[in-house]
Order: C-alpha cells, then sequence, then structure tokens
DNA sequence: GTCTATATACGGATAGAC
DNA sequence: GTCTATCCGTATATAGAC
C-alpha cells in the first residue's frame, strides 16, 4: 500500500477521493456477474450517487427508515434501475460496510509502515485516523451507527475490523514500553482510549464545526494530551509542530 | 439531589434502582390524564416491563426496525394495550429519552456538588458517570444510537442534555487550572476527550466484558491516564485508590 | 440500462368485545 | 385494562415496456 502524506490534509483529501473510486472499480472487476451493469463507466458514476444519497439520508434519520423511493428520488434513478446495483437494501448497507472497511484498512497501515520510532508511529497513527475519517466523515458515521443493524456474518466483520485498528494503537504502544519511550501498565486499554478519541472526531462532528476545531487542532490537543501522559519523562522530546 | 456513594458500585446501582422507579412515578403525578391507567401499581409494573422489551429489542435491531408486535410480545401486552402507555412509536421514544436524562442530570449533579477540590470532582464525576452508565447500560447505549431518530424538538434537547454534562467536566477541569492543579491550554477540549472515554464505557460494553474488564478497573485506568496527562507535577499526589 | 406500474406483504394504529 | 380482529397506508421488490 502506497503511504499517503499526513501532513497536509488538503492532499491527502484528495488521495483518498482517488483511492475510493480505484476500490469501486476493483470490486467491480473482482466481482464479475454482481451487477447486471456492463460498463465500468456507468457503474462508477452511479454507484458514487447511490452511495453518496445512502449516506446522506441514512446519517439524518437512519438507514432503516431509507425507504427505495427516498434514495431513488436523491440518486436520481428509478426504484427499479436501483436493484441493477444491489439486490436489495441489506445487500447494498453490507457493501457500504466492506467498502469503508477496505480503504480504512489499507490507508492505515500504510502510513504507520512508513514509520519506524513508535512515537512517530503513534503521531502518524492518530493522524491517518483523524484525516481519514474528515475525508470519510459520513461513511465513518454510518458504519458506526449501522454496524449493528446487518446480519450476523458482516456484523461480525464489522467487530473484527474494529480491534484490528485498536490491535495497530495496541502495537505502537507496546511497542514503544517496550524501547522504554511510552509509561504504562496496560497497552491494550491505553489503545482503547486512544480509539474512544479518533472516533469522537468523526461521531461528534457538528459539535466540533461548531466551536471552529478543524481537523488539525483536533489532532494536536489529542496528540498532546496522550503524549503528556504516555511519555516517558527521561526520553521527552519538543512536542510536535 | 441526595448523594449517591460512588466506592461501592452494588450500593450505587441499588440507588439507581430505587431512583428510576420514583421516577416513573413522578412523571406518572406530574402528568395526570396522559395515561389512560389509574393504578400507580399498574403503570409503574407495566411500563418496567415496556421499557425493558424496547431496550433489548431495540439495541439488538434498532428502534425503528422493532415493530410494535416484537413489543408487545417480548413484553407480554397486546398490541392494542400498549397505546394505553404512549400514544404511539415516536411517544414512547421521547419518553425513553426523556427519563434516561432526568436521572443522568440528578445523579451527576449531586455527585459532583458534595465535593469540594478540583482533583476530588474530577474524580468523583468520572467515576459517577462510569456506574451510572453501567447501571443503566442499555438506557445510555439506545439514547446515544437513537438520538438522530427523533423529532427536531427532543433532538434539541438532547444535544443539550449532551453538552451540559460536558459542562460540568469543563467547568471541573477549568477550576482546578485557576487553582493551578492542572495544566491545561484549553477546559472544554479537555473535557470532550474524557467524555469520549467515559462514552467509550457504555458503547464498547461487550467488548470490555469479554476482557474481563469491570467498570471498577475501566475507572481506575481512565483516571489515572487523565490525570497523569492533567495534574500539575507541583501538586502531584498519590493516585487513587 | 432505465423507466412506470404493480404485486404482495407488513406495520402502526384503532374499534369494540369482555 | 386488556384482548382480538381489522383497517389502511406504506415499503420492498419485480415485471415488462422502451
Amino acid at each position: 500500500m502506497k503511504q499517503i502524506p499526513i501532513d497536509d490534509y488538503n492532499q491527502f483529501k484528495k488521495e483518498v477521493s482517488a483511492l475510493k473510486k480505484s476500490c469501486y472499480l476493483e470490486f467491480f472487476a473482482e466481482n464479475p456477474g454482481v451487477f447486471q451493469i456492463k460498463k465500468e463507466k456507468t457503474i462508477s458514476k452511479n454507484l458514487e450517487r447511490i452511495f453518496a444519497a445512502a449516506l446522506k439520508i441514512s446519517n439524518k434519520k437512519g438507514f432503516h427508515a431509507m425507504t427505495m423511493r427516498d434514495l431513488s428520488k436523491a440518486a436520481n434513478l428509478s426504484t427499479g434501475a436501483l436493484y441493477n446495483y444491489f439486490s436489495g437494501k441489506d445487500d447494498l448497507l453490507a457493501m457500504m460496510q466492506r467498502h469503508r472497511r477496505t480503504i480504512t484498512s489499507r490507508v492505515l497501515k500504510g502510513n504507520i509502515a512508513v514509520e519506524k520510532e513508535p512515537l512517530n508511529k503513534l503521531r502518524a497513527a492518530i493522524r491517518t485516523h483523524l484525516y481519514l475519517s474528515e475525508a470519510m466523515q459520513p461513511w465513518f458515521f454510518f458504519s458506526y451507527m449501522e454496524a449493528k443493524n446487518i446480519g450476523a456474518k458482516e456484523r461480525r466483520a464489522a467487530v473484527q475490523g474494529e480491534l484490528n485498528t485498536e490491535k495497530l494503537f495496541a502495537e505502537i504502544v507496546d511497542m514503544g514500553r517496550d524501547q522504554g519511550i511510552f509509561l504504562t501498565d496496560n497497552a491494550l486499554m491505553t489503545a482503547s482510549l486512544i480509539k474512544a478519541m479518533v472516533q469522537d472526531w468523526y461521531l461528534k462532528r457538528a459539535k466540533y464545526a461548531r466551536r471552529n476545531i478543524d481537523v488539525n487542532s483536533y489532532a494536536r490537543f489529542m496528540t498532546a494530551f496522550i503524549e503528556s501522559s504516555l511519555l516517558n519523562p527521561k526520553f521527552s522530546t519538543p512536542s510536535e509542530r
């Protein structure tokens, strides 16, 4: 997975946007016959419209409350046409969950792997997660809120995805502890708390927007707060930026 | 509001249980004519069954996906009888949201007011919030997940309730900073992060249960993590417990 | 590929007996 | 107070024309 720079949000956003599109096509290539549609161009364009509409409506009143009529109107496609892109509402939900998970996993792993020092890894992990959930906020909000409303198999995948993300954080904290840079008696619990904080960013987006706190301010504050708790004073470095 | 002790969870739980029941009766007394029911005993017993059933089903598959038939079966009342206790699904949802908010606000404010020192206030606030959301976990999970699926007026009340809770934390941090005990350059942001961490407790209950982390371990770890970040080293005290 | 029209089922709410 | 039976709107999904 190629790395996406994490010091410039605008640059990051552009690359995520490209990655999203390439994932549609990849999915299309890997699952021939799932769609009744032939042309890549058509499918890519319409999937994007469908997803955007589904996110907008679901995040306002819930996926289950969104009707196919709602969706067809917002996506500018008839209800009949929608069924060329997914086999039913459940299927649409599952597709969207998978799409978000795939992108998250790729971007996170890629960006963390680039860094070698625990402290830099931790900073990269936090900032990448924040940037990604900012660039795809409706997707993250949707995934979180609708996670329980899917079939058992898909739900297990969703839970597992969450645990994997947490594990990424935990491994970094663990490594830092082993090197004496971080002080903690429970790396996994530390990771849980960090995860809670990064999730708050996309779950309470409106609140932070009202207070004029953008993703960079949030990243700076959160990082400083965590490092102030976690860093071994013996190794203290000037704080980031 | 009388204080509920926060060093013993079992004791706490018992008192919250009593408070819950008294809130039903209070609501009943304050709104004569809302219910078609006459006897306090009947209404209290059935409301409890209805709420319990609604929480169980909604938290599994979402309030909107729960049908009146589901609810009637789980509550052991016919669909017709249910309408003696609320005027429709929307009304039920709103009632439940209000009930949770009322209790939260009373208990939190009461327990914080007892303490005078910022550090003790902070510890009381965190532990009370954790204990309360533990004793009423299904209620808190429900309120969070269904907050967006209600009418505009009720939603404003829900958002305001959240902000009030956050403000309780922020005021404590502010006071501590003024007294030189806490080090922070943004009390409100600190409160937001603390709130994100206490919320994680009731949102990811299953995860922590699987790891054998109970509410007391969580409280200890979280408190230690925050204090390690926030406390002015000049004033450092031996950590709690 | 997309549309309109429609089959079919399901859910909220009420009527009226007991 | 609670039940059963039922009305009626609405939702998903499909059929078939273009």
